[in-house]
DNA sequence: CCATAAGCGGATGAGTCATCCGTTTCAACG
DNA sequence: CGTTGAAACGGATGACTCATCCGCTTATGG
């Protein structure tokens, strides 16, 4: 599975085309890949040797919100109170999700579909899995809820936030905590 | 803004485009308007005079569910107790948004860009905001959610439930309901 | 039965997508 | 250094989708 260095150019190309697709995700311009070629002037066939589709681009755009996101991850795996660690750990999966719109469409993939992210994902899995676990343990929430209702309880919470398409980024970023605290309410068990 | 009614030929055209689109739907097939053209042997400047965009097609193909929605709203108020009310047919949204996959992108589009059910999804948002309206005098839900939260939530939810696309319709609707309840519990005040 | 407006259909041009293959560039090695 | 082969490049191109335009057909009501 080990891949060979990649060339000079070529990582140079690729670099230069994960930041021109960042500018098309952070304008909301569909992301295409003819078209991000053109903008980048780089051949279309180098991008799509890059990125076989426009998903696998758009992982590459979202992998430092992802990153930061396990690292988020593991510092909540060390606070003590199994509540506190996960409702902070829930906090920053929706503000990663509202903040950069190349976040939510990776999140809502299926983790085996994904080239670059996959690994990432699974280890958020692991440390999703160990707060219930831990919280669990300690009864504070329902104990219906399992490690796989998160991610989607996750996902659907920034949907919400984002179907009013009216409003702007700082209301939305609002409705998706305040959205959360609904939720945690319903979760948790004094 | 009265139409003058359809001729007959034209009237069955319309209603089986509406058909072969619900088949469509059902499959989980794009709505491509040359392609519905092309499945129903109707040329296809007719499937375009009829709807102009795909969005106002799933529009006619959700209509009978949304209206079947509103029956349930129209209901729910009849209803004495407000908590009841509201959770009845909050309930009725989602199995209405998990059951017709021709209900989620309605119920999401902003009502001001819908041609068909425009008025009925304002009766909709009405009956909610007084459902709401009685629960708040009530006190029985938390005072910060205004009707403006409840569509998007409810889309949220069907959203969530939907994400795993590995699960089967049944799954899917059980899910729905377990998370509509998780919010329940978090809106409900004793 | 006729006139006419309403409706029909499919050919077509504009636009997007992704592949193929001849050319160029890098970097490892003598 | 110069050579060489593999890696990477690029853009022309054919397949495909989209939606409009306009000449033809059919329903309807007088």
């Amino acid at each position: 599975m080990s891949t060979p260095p990649l060339r000079k150019d070529a990582a140079q190309n690729r670099q230069r085309i994960v930041e021109i697709a960042r500018r098309y995700v952070d304008d909301g311009r569909p992301l295409q890949l003819n078209d991000v070629a053109r903008t980048a002037s780089i051949g279309v066939a180098t991008v799509y040797r890059h990125f076989p589709t426009p998903e696998a681009l758009l992982e590459a755009v979202a992998l430092p919100a992802i990153e930061k996101l396990v690292r988020r991850a593991e510092h909540a795996l060390t606070e003590v109170d199994p509540w506190t660690a996960l409702r902070d750990f829930l906090a920053a999966a929706i503000e990663a999700l509202l903040t950069d719109p190349a976040v939510p469409p990776v999140f809502a993939a299926a983790t085996n579909s994904l080239e670059h992210t996959g690994d990432l994902k699974r280890g958020l899995a692991t440390a999703f899995a160990e707060l219930l676990t831990r919280a669990h343990a300690a009864g504070v929430i329902d104990s219906s809820v399992t490690e796989a209702d998160m991610t989607p309880l996750m996902c659907g919470i920034a949907y919400a936030a984002n179907v009013h398409s009216a409003l702007g980024p700082t209301e939305r970023a609002t409705n998706g905590l305040r959205y959360l605290n609904l939720l945690l309410t319903g979760l948790y068990r004094p």
